[in-house]
DNA sequence: TCTCTTACT
DNA sequence: GAGA
DNA sequence: AGTA
């Protein structure tokens, strides 16, 4: 296999051409029967990174594979055949675990480590996934969250885990993690696994967990009244609140996933209706999308203005205007009223705006037939007809948008805080609570015992001030 | 035995 | 469920 | 009780 990266399109078809026309086999895809992988002008370093990017989708097993400069190709096309490999021709590896050793420690914490969206474990972590929902399914707070870190761990590694005995040390993996693993490498499912994903109970808490305005505790509460499905509860006479009314009429829609597509088509949106009011704006895509990730279940939006104080009562005013344009399915203002009034202290606090909403996307309309949402009433204006179907003529997809108005001097608290991902911002307060006796919010870094306020301008300004390495968003996806 | 993120409606 |  |  050749890199292209430095080599060029062009050179490398040439030389693979070449190889080829010598009889040699050259693959223009990373796969497990690569033998040789050959670089040039990169450093061994390089090649290794983008080798782990490259085989993310099937988590194929290269570690067989050599890292060689291209001096060893071009020597073995003038012998005419495949030459050892010498030291001259080894890429050499800075982090020296290329030999295969087990390498560093893991640290204990998500915001330690560096989790992109390659996901070399995928069958082990969605069975601990499983696992986590059923303990929050039992309320279980704190064995949700021991799968979940030892998920996150797996998901940060950038091999595929084949033994047991390489789980030594890991933190946070004990005996009940390390069975579930152990049968999964052993036979492909776990038996606990299985019967929960089979049970009745997990089944239907899923199914009434998804809809928007639904708890734990809501869910359990209508699946011991032997609720099971969404067509038992819109025919029951249930009391919903606002959240769940809208949560069951779309239905379908918000539990479409949200393409970057379709995010960046609400941000023009969202732009047209903003820089109506305060032209100096700027709008960031935060959540999963600026981790990188192509789908969501909403989309997330940081409002600021570079001049303090400028972005005042905001929310309201967006939220009216695209509500004037019939574009606001659902929202709720959330302002800053504290529940806790700590102390006095400055404006560091005070105005920090929040929005959720649900809004009208237009669509082209699609030929694709049959899908729809509520299974009684269909959309607004036009007639919704054939029973559980989308009508033809709907062009439009209920979407999920939070936005978040914050004054410039807490951007980076914002930023951070609502860039996640959820287990990633649970880490990050945890290691600052525990290791730095500091308490992290989306507002503000503090130290109470000395009554200390830390100021950022960046995501890079705090990671400092906690004494941590930077990590950037698309490594944030614990 | 205690802890497990924090803040809002 | 696992660590301090 | 729910939302991020
Ligand atoms: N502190 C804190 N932040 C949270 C919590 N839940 C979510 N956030 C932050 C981090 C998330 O990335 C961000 C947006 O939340 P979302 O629910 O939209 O999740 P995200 O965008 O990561 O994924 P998505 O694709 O929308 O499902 O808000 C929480 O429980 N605590
Ligand atoms: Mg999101
Ligand atoms: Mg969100």
């Amino acid at each position: 296999y050749l890199v292209e990266r430095r080599m060029g399109k062009s050179r490398r078809a040439l030389l693979t051409q070449l190889a080829r026309n010598k009889g040699f086999r050259v693959d223009t895809e990373l796969s497990e029967s690569v033998t040789h992988i050959v670089s040039e002008n990169n450093s061994g370093d390089e090649v290794l990174a983008f080798v782990e990017k490259q085989s993310t989708v099937s988590g194929e097993r290269l570690s067989a594979a050599a890292l060689v400069d291209i001096t060893w190709f071009t020597d073995s096309m003038g012998a005419g055949r495949l030459l050892e490999i010498e030291t001259r021709h080894r890429l050499q590896v800075k982090s020296v675990f290329s030999a295969g050793a087990s390498s560093a420690a893991i640290p204990t914490y998500a915001c330690q480590r560096r989790t992109t969206l390659n996901n070399h474990n995928k069958v082990l972590t969605d069975a601990l996934k499983i696992l986590a929902e059923n303990a929050e399914y039992c309320e279980s707070v704190g064995r949700y969250l021991a799968f979940t870190r030892v998920s996150s761990i797996l998901k940060s590694l950038p091999y595929a885990v084949t033994s047991v005995d390489s789980l030594r040390g890991f933190p946070g993996l004990g005996e009940h993690c390390r069975k579930v693993i152990e049968e999964i490498l052993e036979d492909g499912v776990c038996q606990e696994v299985e019967s929960v994903t089979q049970s009745q109970r997990y089944q239907t808490l899923t199914l009434f967990t998804s809809i928007f305005g639904v708890g734990v505790k809501t869910a359990e509460k209508w699946y011991k009244e032997q609720h099971q499905t969404l067509a038992d509860l819109r025919a029951s006479q249930i009391r919903f609140t606002k959240e769940q009314q809208v949560g069951l009429q779309y239905y379908e829609d918000l539990t479409t996933p949200v393409t970057r597509a379709e995010a960046d088509m609400i941000r023009k949106t969202v732009e047209e209706a903003v820089y109506r009011y305060l032209p100096g704006a700027v709008i960031t895509l935060a959540g999963g999308f600026r981790r990188g990730k192509e789908t969501g279940h909403d989309v997330d939006f940081l409002i600021t203005h570079p001049e303090e104080g400028k972005e005042k009562g905001l929310v309201t005013k967006v939220i009216q205007h695209m509500a004037s344009q019939g574009l606001m399915l659902y929202s709720d203002e959330i302002g800053n009223s504290y529940q806790k009034c700590r102390k006095q202290e400055t404006s560091k606090f005070d105005h920090f705006e929040r929005c959720f909403t649900i809004v009208k996307l237009n669509q082209e309309p699609v030929n694709t037939a049959v899908s729809g949402n509520d299974s009684r009433e269909g959309g607004q204006g036009a007639g919704g007809q054939g029973a559980g179907h989308r009508p033809e003529d709907k062009h439009w997809k209920a979407v999920r948008v939070d936005l978040v108005i914050v004054p410039i001097s807490q951007f980076a608290y914002a930023l951070l805080g609502w860039t996640g991902s959820q287990l990633f911002e649970r880490e990050l307060r945890r290691y600052a609570k525990n290791c730095k006796h500091m308490i992290l919010t989306s507002h503000a870094l503090y130290h109470p015992q000395q009554n200390e306020y830390f100021s950022a301008a960046t995501e890079e300004e705090i990671f400092a001030h906690l004494e941590l390495d930077y990590i950037a968003p698309w490594e944030r996806n614990a």
